[in-house]
This record gives structure tokens, sequence and C-alpha cells, in this order.
DNA sequence: CGTTATGTTCGATG
DNA sequence: GCATCGAACATAAC
């Protein structure tokens, strides 16, 4: 589940749980996750250490080493993060664990192993490395800027929306559902946009992410708990547009299925 | 059994 | 160069 909002929030877990303290023990329990580096070299960077910094950026969450560097977590489709008492057995599909010295722990879980588990001398240059645009919750991430990359794309807005290089934390959902709340048809082509329409799609950018934060995430649980209004709940097939009850329709691109309504989400492109 | 899945990358093609 | 499409990755859940 892990866009930007679900990722904020494995980042106020790690925070909770995972800083200040040191690492006892680390279990990896399928190295793939880690790429090349290997299990034992991971764990002789952690081992002895506390993590001191939680930080992300986009879908990325990063936790600084006392010391020496940052781990780096990516969540892939399905990856999550999860804290667990002493005693109780590691999450479903933990792939790697921290023990800490309190006898808690922290699990990276991901059950399609699409995703990675690394360790980076710097986060900027990770960061700069990973092509990372500016975070769409970041200082840095302003309506010039979103102007400004707007009319040199020759995208539609919703692939410029989940282009993480243009700005990075936007993913298949969140992208429709700030599609919904700006009425914009995903095919719409960015530079044929007005500048009303691209401030509004800012303001929604904002909005809906800070909104999905504050309710908790997670898009499957979410359903309940999705603020007012919202496409998120009807988000699937045979789902209705929140505000005319129209039929959402779908649309494929890219290999991923996109869902708006027909009625308020007018197309404008050329 | 077939389809689909919250991400990213790579190669082919337009 | 740029954009889009499908496939691939690995593993379920429906």
């Amino acid at each position: 589940m892990p866009e930007l909002p679900d990722v904020e929030l494995f980042r106020q877990i790690l925070e909770k749980h995972g800083l200040g303290k040191k690492i006892v023990g680390v279990d990896v329990s399928d190295a793939r996750i880690l790429g090349k580096l290997t299990s034992r070299d991971f764990t002789h960077r952690l081992v002895g250490k506390k993590l001191v910094e939680a930080r992300r950026h986009g879908k990325h969450l990063l936790a600084k080493i006392e010391s020496d560097g940052w781990l780096t977590l990516h969540f892939g489709m399905t990856g999550g993060l999860e804290a667990f008492a002493g005693q109780e057995a590691a999450p479903p599909y933990s792939r790697v664990s921290l023990d800490f010295v309190s006898g808690g722990h922290l699990a990276y879980t991901n059950r399609r192993m699409i995703g990675r588990v690394g360790l980076t001398p710097d986060a900027d240059a990770f960061i700069a490395e990973e092509k990372l645009g500016p975070d769409a919750l970041g200082g840095e991430f302003t309506l010039a800027r979103l102007q400004k990359a707007a009319a040199v794309s020759r995208r539609d807005v919703k692939s410029f929306l989940m282009a993480q290089e243009i700005v990075a934390g936007i993913g298949n959902i969140y992208a429709d559902e700030i599609l919904f709340q700006t009425r914009l048809h995903p095919n719409t082509l960015t530079s044929a946009m007005t500048p009303q329409q691209l401030e509004a799609l800012y303001r929604a950018i904002g909005t809906v992410l800070k909104a999905a934060i504050k309710a908790g995430a997670g898009a499957e649980q979410f359903g309940e708990r999705a603020p007012k209004g919202f496409l998120l709940p009807e988000r699937k097939k045979g789902g209705h547009c929140p505000r005319c009850r129209t039929t959402l329709a779908l649309l494929k691109s890219g290999g991923r299925t996109g869902y708006f309504c027909p009625r308020c989400q007018t197309e404008t492109r050329t």
C-alpha cells in the first residue's frame, strides 16, 4: 500500500519505535530484498548502532544510522513496516527485522518482494541517484515548479503526477484521487492546462495527501475512514462517483488501471 | 484456472 | 530525445 501517505505513517512508526535504541540483532529472513548487499555486511553495519533520525522522501524511507550512513527502505506495492513486541512472532512476510535492546522489534514486510532495503552513505546523494523530484509535501515543491514542469512536459496529467522525477510520492491510487478532486480527465495534457487548473491541481496534491495521512491512510482499511467526498472508497469496478453517482470509468495505461468519473472529469486534451 | 494488484525498470516501438 | 506499451520481477488474493 505504499504511496506517500502510507510511507509517512511508516516513518512515524520508525520514529516512535526505532529511534534512539541500540540495535542488538538483525534478522534477514529473505536476503533477496537486500539486492547485491549480503546479509552479513548489512547486519554488521547495524548491530551495536542506534538509528537517530527518520526521514521520508516521496515513497522512500531513510533512517540515519548513528555515525555511519543511512538505512534505506522502499516498499514496492506490498511492503510495510511494523513494530512488534519481544515475545511476539514476526508479522507475515517479514523480510528484515531489527531487534532493539528494549526487547522491541521493527519488521520490514513485503509479500511480493518488489522493493528494496539497503544502505547508503548520504541521504541527499541517494535521493539524487534515485532521480527523485521534490517531495510532494515538501517545501521545494512549489506551484511555480509545478507550472514550469507542466509547461514543458508532453505527458498526460496522470503520468505526470506519477513521475517520481517530477514530484515524488504519488502513485496510481492517489493520482486518481487528486485528479478526481481537481475534476480533471486523466488524459489531459499538462501543457494544455490553464493556470487555474494547474493551481487547483497543486492544491489538491497537498490536501489529498495530507487528508490521507490524517485519516491513517492504508489503502484497504482506508475505505471507512476516507475523508468525505473522496473517490477512494468507490475506487473499484462498479463504483460510483461520490459527487454525481455516475458509474466510474476505467482506463488502462502503462499496465495500471485508473478510475475516474466520466461525467465530472471531462476531457481537456488537444 | 484466470485476472488483478498501492512500483519500478527495461526493451521495443511509434 | 520523448512518450507509451508490454513484460518482467515475485507472490498471493479473489
